[in-house]
DNA sequence: TTGAAAGCGGTACCAA
DNA sequence: TTGGTACCGCTTTCAA
């Protein structure tokens, strides 16, 4: 059993208080007591009971952040971005993944009842269980997920740089452009197709059609591709995601077809692998984002008040092989 | 301020050990007084306090894990499937990287003060510290991490798969090989070593030498490759991990370098990217790593006793184009 | 079937 | 400079 405060009173003669004061690094203790109840906590080794401390302080010292899931590399960036600057500010870290279990806002509720303030990201849970956690007085901030009331929030920029994405590939001289992947289900692919659809509508001639898929995985990226090798196939393909796109890559290589040459294939997130696919692509400044949104919330933690606040982190259009110039001779 | 007990035992006019024993699901509680609880409780919108309830029941009903970082997919995956496991069992997870930092000691102990048990896996915290908490009674388990005393441990396979791999190489005709990265900062690296070690012991004209790497990343690979095409390309770069790996094909494309026709390039771990570079490499279940551990850390908390267990689990050998049929005609 | 009360391990106020 | 003590919010025994 772990030696209490108690033990460590009566070990070195005093009271309770006394150590406490001493643990606190309070002012008003004699030299000597403190040297002596130092030495009984030394010698027992004592430590705080993080638990009594929290009741008694009304405060966990500890955020929690919510995702859907850590196997991409996108939310393991983020959570690592997060995690750093918490542990910095001394804070502990819980994590919760929902990966899709409809159980999530109940366990969402129980993470927000251990910790002092929360990180929700993407799509974890409606925005019902945010607002009745934020009016509940528990410190929130979204990321990468839309607006809710006056709840900070964090994002990384879409709608510009999908639309000098798209840009770039109808001055490569690619005119019907096909976006892959479902905007409905996505705050983030709704903007990159805003985005895109924009850059289209202001170029002459340009075309831009919509391949839903299922999901964002390197599947629905092949099954994406498949389809238009059998519908015809578009000049471009815009993936929502790096997977989507990597996935189509991998199809359209089985089956012959020139990248970029026949079609341009782009992704979005820069994910590791997207460099030796040498996928056109965009980077999100992932690590920043957590980091960001662990100083917002540290802030409203610690009783700042003031207006919602809304980040919105650059973005960075990254051009590799999967969309050089356009070969006009493919006709 | 969140309702209290009290309140709800007030509103609902029984006492705070009734309204306990309502919401633990007590049986000695007559359906009328439990209707009337669980109505205030609703109408309140009352969450009992986690950290009043920890307090009495002496438990967390939270698990740690400790790692060095999350930046690579390999940590991000086991955290996940620690994670999955931990939440299926009812329990929150708290994460720790120590990324190098030399207060990790003192953090990891913080943390162990707020869980029921803790997973501590890789170049974290020395042995000491891992042997200190131990001895205090929680329960810890390691993970990728060489065993410690009778504490429970989590490792995938290295020796028989690195030979494996060796093997390999040497049946397809490649008789220097050299091993690249320092198997003296990772346990498992050492094994890997050892696994090849042996190997190239067992084939007759078959040689080894060791390339030692500045830490595990791809300017470290790349630099490797550097060092080995002024001094003399082996047959054979038998990387501590992908990122080195795929570090060194980087840099042997850019000299225009024959991979495998002149030197053999293989990896460890299977991110998703050495996919898309062709690598040969060794996968390892590393969901697989983090649910082993997540069950049987519960195990141990729930009091389980018996024998220190010590898990290995299998990993697979993926051949990828990096190591194809040395080309004999390269003289 | 219910309530009173003693903890759980701390913090901090008020007196001494 | 110290000690006594009333909480913090809950669980659980013991009596009623």
């Amino acid at each position: 059993m772990q030696p209490t405060i108690r033990d460590v009173a009566r070990q070195a003669g005093v009271s309770i208080a006394t150590v406490s004061r001493v643990l606190r690094e309070h002012e008003n203790v004699k030299a000597s007591t403190r040297a002596r109840v130092m030495s009984a906590v030394a010698e027992m080794g004592f430590t705080p009971s993080s638990l009594g401390r929290s009741l008694a302080e009304r405060r966990h010292a500890a955020n929690g952040i919510v995702f859907p899931d850590l196997s991409g590399p996108y939310y393991a960036e983020v959570v690592l971005g997060y995690e750093e600057v918490a542990a910095e500010l001394g804070r502990s870290v819980l994590i919760l993944s929902t990966h899709g279990r409809k159980a999530a806002p109940e366990m969402v509720t129980e993470l927000a009842g251990r910790c002092d303030g929360l990180v929700i990201l993407g799509r974890t849970v409606p925005d019902s269980v945010v607002v009745r956690i934020a009016s509940r007085g528990l410190p929130v901030v979204l990321l990468a997920r839309p607006q809710v009331g006056d709840i900070d929030s964090v994002n990384a920029e879409n709608t510009t740089t999908a639309r000098a994405l798209a840009r770039h590939l109808v001055e490569d001289g690619h005119r019907r452009l096909a976006f892959v992947g479902d905007p409905t289900t996505s705050p983030d692919v709704a903007e990159r197709w805003k985005g895109v659809s924009a850059a289209v509508a202001r170029a002459s001639g340009a075309t831009l059609t919509h391949v839903p898929t299922d999901g964002f995985g390197i599947d629905a990226g092949a099954q994406a591709a498949r389809g238009l090798l059998d519908s015809g196939l578009p000049d471009a393909m815009v993936c929502a995601n790096d997977e989507l796109a990597l996935g189509a890559l991998e199809e359209l290589a089985r089956e012959g077809v020139d990248v970029p040459g026949r079609v341009a294939v782009t992704g979005w997130d820069d994910v590791m692998a997207a460099r030796y696919a040498g996928l056109t692509t965009v980077r999100q400044p992932m690590r920043e984002l957590g980091a960001t949104a662990a100083r917002l919330l540290d802030a409203r933690i610690r009783g700042e008040r003031g207006e919602p606040e809304h980040h919105i982190l650059p973005t960075e259009l990254v051009v590799r092989a999967s969309c050089a110039h356009h070969q006009e001779e493919t006709r």
